[in-house]
DNA sequence: GCTAAGTATGTGAGCGATCACTAACATAGT
DNA sequence: ACTATGTTAGTGATCGCTCACATACTTAGC
């Protein structure tokens, strides 16, 4: 028999997570199984229980690797103190790179966990959402203060287009990646939407030097 | 026992892509199984089987379904020769209503089928997207011919956009319907989304932007 | 420093549940 | 008689998960 190797709980449960990862881009939830994971990992199915107590904390600890590998893409664009619009302009462009480099897994995994029963997968799901949702609303608020957006803008309603021009680019782009490349038709979404944030013309002047001022 | 009812193969199948409706919309795709469409009908598992082949056709027949329904449920917005901005809105309005009516199933399904593996499921997807983003696209191609629409607005991704609302306004409301209401959120998106639509003073709204952020 | 005990990580086998689907047979409607 | 619509009773596959047992690694007593 070869040698058995023996990993640390930290590293297998890390092994299991991006199996985890693995499965679903490639297969959609339905691929996501304990047997899969333990064929990747390349130990027994029982073995993957040594370190983790069932497949909803996999998809908890999937979630949560999520969560962090996002924001952390996306940490660049949001914390310079940059223009406002140049802020969400490059953390959409961080946000599709990202969503290219992880083959889709990123709203895919948590818009399909909004009808799963599990409520702790539900929720962690939910707070998934509201934490972005957040981030980007708030960036729209600093811009208004700083008179860098119209303030005429309801920051809730821009960041919830913020993230749907996500969910569609996406969308488009996993049923055909290559007529419909997500930077691309990101960058025209873009260009669009934010012309609904900059000023309109009525302030133009008065806005215009206040900025330039500073 | 009592009485067997037997119905005709039309009836039956009507009932089956309406029971497999019901199912995903209370439990999600995993609940979508042959078992549970005939519970719901009241037949056994097997008479199911003697008006659908497989269960890969009953999605095929839901997505069918909901192709019809959908466009049946906006078509009221987009034949009528109003502004080409208050037929987007009335398309808006209808297509949430539709949704709530439906329980979320509309685009929820196909986002999902996005990622399944059977072909003919995934192509249906597609089909439906692509559909009703060509039909988006083309009110605002008549829009920006009639001068009703900035000429500088990209029809594809503007379509992209409205899709978009749609599917964050949807993602939030499945997750908490009582505290994002449908109706509520596709108003305050659109009512920022059309400033975008809007002619605008082009030049000035131009020189403004680069001015500023450069 | 050696060894025995204890613990963490593995394996193989299998359990009960559920899935999509089918075969053999029954009976209602034409 | 014939066909369409049902039923009962299964099949084999796969699922999440568990149990009894094996072995590698760590630690404590001497």
């Amino acid at each position: 028999m070869a040698t058995r190797t023996r990993l640390d709980h930290q590293t297998r449960q890390h092994q299991i997570v991006e199996a985890a990862r693995d499965l679903i881009a490639s297969g959609g939830v339905d691929a996501l199984t304990i047997r899969g994971i333990a064929s990747k990992v390349g130990v027994t199915e029982a073995a993957i229980y040594r370190h983790v107590v069932s497949k909803e904390e996999v998809i908890l600890l999937l979630i949560q690797e999520v969560e962090e590998s996002l924001f952390q893409a996306i940490s660049r664009a949001t914390r310079s103190d940059r223009h406002a619009l140049d802020r969400l302009e490059h953390m959409l462009q961080l946000h599709v790179s990202y969503v290219e480099l992880r083959q889709g897994i990123s709203f895919v995994v948590i818009t399909q966990a909004a009808q799963f029963e599990e409520p702790r997968v539900r929720s962690a799901g939910r707070r998934l959402v509201e934490k972005y949702l957040s981030l980007v609303s708030e960036i729209i608020s600093q811009g208004i203060e700083r008179d860098e957006i119209d303030k005429s803008v309801e920051s809730d309603a821009a960041a919830m287009i913020f993230f749907g021009m996500i969910q569609s680019a996406v969308t488009r782009w996993l049923f055909d990646p290559s007529t419909h490349p997500l930077g691309e038709k990101a960058v025209s979404m873009w260009k669009l939407f934010r012309t609904s944030l900059e000023f309109s013309d009525e302030d133009a002047d008065l806005h215009l030097s206040e900025n330039v001022r500073s």
